[in-house]
DNA sequence: TCGGATTACGTGCACCGTAATGATC
DNA sequence: GATCATTACGGTGCACGTAATCCGA
């Protein structure tokens, strides 16, 4: 059994070229490190070091035995990372959500079940959300559409409708409806943090415009201040009230009316039955 | 950083079941290896065991850590091992020989001319004692003929011819040579450690019954006490004499006159100039 | 009551740093 | 004289063992 601080130390020699140096870089003093590599090639019973008065250099056993001490040490830090990775997720809940409305009531649903757990969340236009669930990237999800496949348990949630706002003078501004494409070619303010709609309006609206910001409260000011169109849903609507001065149209695509659902593996039903009764009242 | 007799302690505790149980395994007290065990955790921040009043036991994550310990301790043995190891053959000459008669002649040699280096020899009948340089098994081999691969260099160093001894009763007692296959469904007394020559008496004489002895002095009581056919060498009768009471026939067939190569790979060539020198005079 | 784990406490020694020495450029 | 390695030496922190405590079967 011969103590890792010594590979560590004969590392740093290697890379430092002489004991001085590496002693500095090791923070311990140059006697202390001499003394280290005359111990260690006494545990192994080698002569790992060429040594003239005042020089010392590795001999050919040496550069052998720093190269399997690099590899140790990479490997004992990978195992220490992993078992910190692994116990971390034992504490903590990852929900990955394709929409940020849903975001804090989760967070707050899942603390108050979930006590003494981490709660992390992560808003993603991922369209394969689905796979993050099998990967046990996140142990539970927020999909715009019920999961086809046996392997997950789910439930519905919220549903949303997306509108757009158009200023009253408008060539669209009459209509009762609309499709996404009918709006195509035409510059958007968007806020950036929506998830899957994003990849909606740029699909079903290839040659739009969008000018992205990062502020909620920027694009507010910018939409009160411009004749530029912008979107809403009936979910912000009902919580922040109707854009006076601008005509609400919805929008009809089946994929702009959503309802969200709720998921886990079905492995992993058990362990949120909590969530989902929840959600089934 | 975590010194590895920590990870060492808790795979001993996996093993062992109880705290007490490991330290006395370990030969350390009791109280030594539950605060090893806390200051274990500490380090990788991480509880690993479930602590009830009177019982100590892993948990998930310390399952996970005893895994990845023990795969780290297997790395670090053979690490060390294979660091040994390498250090032992730089310090080592070993020399694969056919025939066990030039192993002294070549031990002294080879002392004297690489003082302080181990000389290890091996005795075998392994027809592809080339393929064992190549390996690097043996540094340098003693052949029953020149090899003909040109990453080989060789040079001869002496010959050896058998001979049959045979009863003066003997049916073929009165033959001026022989070949082997005229011996064969005969049984012969035989030394072990003869090197090329057993496969050779065994392919060129298969039904032939051969009593084989491990001492060389029972041997030669039974020869002198029996009828049985035996062999010899003419390297045999120069150094022991001949066997009087018995009438000694040379073997005709080409692979029992043999010359032997002293050889080693053409890149170790300059390594053993001194060895070859003292042949080629 | 015994076996097992942890806490308390005193101690020794392993390892460190400083200082001195020797050697090389 | 500057740099570098090793040896000498004295001090200290840390991990150890013993003893005590607590708990459960």
């Amino acid at each position: 059994m011969i103590e890792i601080h010594l590979f560590e130390q004969l590392v740093t020699f290697a890379s430092c070229g002489t004991l001085s140096a590496a002693a500095e870089e090791l923070h311990i003093s140059q006697p202390a490190l001499s003394r280290s590599m005359q111990r260690l090639e006494e545990e192994l019973g080698v002569k790992l070091f060429d040594r003239q008065k005042s020089r010392i250099s590795l001999n050919e056993t040496g550069e052998l035995a720093v190269r399997y001490a690099r590899n140790l040490l990479l490997q004992e830090h990978s195992m220490i990372d992993q078992i910190r990775e692994f116990d971390r997720k034992k504490h903590t809940i990852s929900l990955g959500s394709c929409t940020p409305i849903l975001i804090p009531d989760f967070v707050s649903l899942l603390s108050e079940l979930y006590e003494g757990m981490t709660i992390s969340t992560e808003l993603t236009g991922d369209p394969n959300l689905t796979d993050r669930l099998k990967e046990n990237k996140y142990q539970i999800a927020i999909l715009n559409e019920k999961p086809d496949e046996k392997e997950f348990y789910s439930v519905p949630v919220e549903s949303e409708h997306l509108f757009v706002c158009l200023p009253p003078e408008h060539p669209l501004a009459d209509a009762d409806g609309l499709y996404l494409r009918d709006l195509d070619g035409q510059t958007f303010l968007l806020y950036s943090q929506i998830g899957f709609w994003d990849a909606l309006c740029r699909r079903e609206m290839p040659s739009a415009r969008f000018l992205v910001q990062q502020e909620m409260d920027v694009l507010g000011e910018l939409v009160a201040n411009s004749a530029l169109p912008a979107f809403t849903t009936d979910y912000i609507i009902n919580r922040d009230g109707i854009q006076s001065d601008r005509i609400t149209i919805p929008i009809l695509d089946k994929e702009a009316n959503v309802t969200y659902y709720c998921a886990c593996l079905l492995s992993e039903r058990a362990k949120f039955k909590a969530v989902f009764q929840h959600f089934q009242r």
